[in-house]
DNA sequence: GTCGTGATAGCCT
DNA sequence: GGCTATCACGACG
């Protein structure tokens, strides 16, 4: 073993002895601060066919009753009572008679806001995502937006209000250092009047897995 | 690579 | 009944 392999070898080790599922009081925080810190971490999933798990290289934040994009800012029906519950738990909605979209609920118990996962660099589990996206021609590709990384990782409605923090469907950070980040407006909330151009989506600078150049 | 468009069903006026 | 935190496909180049 050569010094560069033995290096990595122990950068791997170290990170396997920090690899940790994301505590609660991570996602009580302000939902800005969590859809940055979230770039980076490991989204996993334990299916009955397998765990497949990807690096976390785009989100977006949605902030409170008062922010027009959030499905919360139309009240607490059904739908969006997860949002308001404790954080750290996923809010799976759907979207276009398709798809799923991922999001963990931020902030504390009673104020609804959430972050939307939007992409993920595939790690583990990749000829699971592949069967399960076989329409697609590039691994970049499998996982490069929400609806796409939820057929990816088989996400759906079942999934709805599970406990991030513990349990099959989990968020994890491996100890590797924190990404640069760049900010961008939120993908298709035209509609949100001026919450529409808030900065509020975050890439990973530099990463082909995100669903669209900034 | 970019652009336009159809698919499809749950949500809420 | 209109809209939607999307995706894949075909046309074009």
């Amino acid at each position: 073993m050569d010094a560069c392999e033995s290096s990595r070898f122990e950068s791997t080790a170290r990170r396997g002895e920090l690899r940790a599922t994301l505590p609660r009081s991570f996602y009580e925080r302000p939902t800005l601060v969590v859809a940055r810190e979230l770039l980076g971490k490991i989204l996993v999933h334990d299916s009955a066919a397998g765990t497949a798990s990807g690096r976390i290289v785009e989100t977006e934040a949605y902030v409170g009753p008062d922010d027009l994009a959030c499905h919360a800012s139309r009240g607490r029906t059904p739908r969006t009572d997860v949002m308001f519950g404790p954080p750290g738990r996923a809010y799976i909605y759907f979207i276009y008679g398709m798809y799923y979209c991922l999001n963990a609920v931020t902030e504390g118990e009673g104020y609804p806001a959430a972050v939307l996962i939007r992409a993920i660099e595939p790690l583990t589990g990749i000829d699971l995502m592949r069967a399960r996206r076989h329409k697609t021609r590039r691994d970049r590709e499998l996982a490069n937006g929400p609806g796409k990384l939820c057929l990816a990782l088989s996400i759906d409605r079942d999934l709805n209000r599970a406990d991030l923090t513990s349990g099959p469907l989990r968020i994890e950070d491996d100890g590797s250092p924190r990404p640069r980040v760049e900010t961008s407006p939120r993908i298709g909330v035209g509609y949100a009047g001026e919450w529409a151009a808030k900065p509020w989506r975050f890439t990973v600078k530099g990463s082909t897995f995100v669903s669209k150049r900034a």
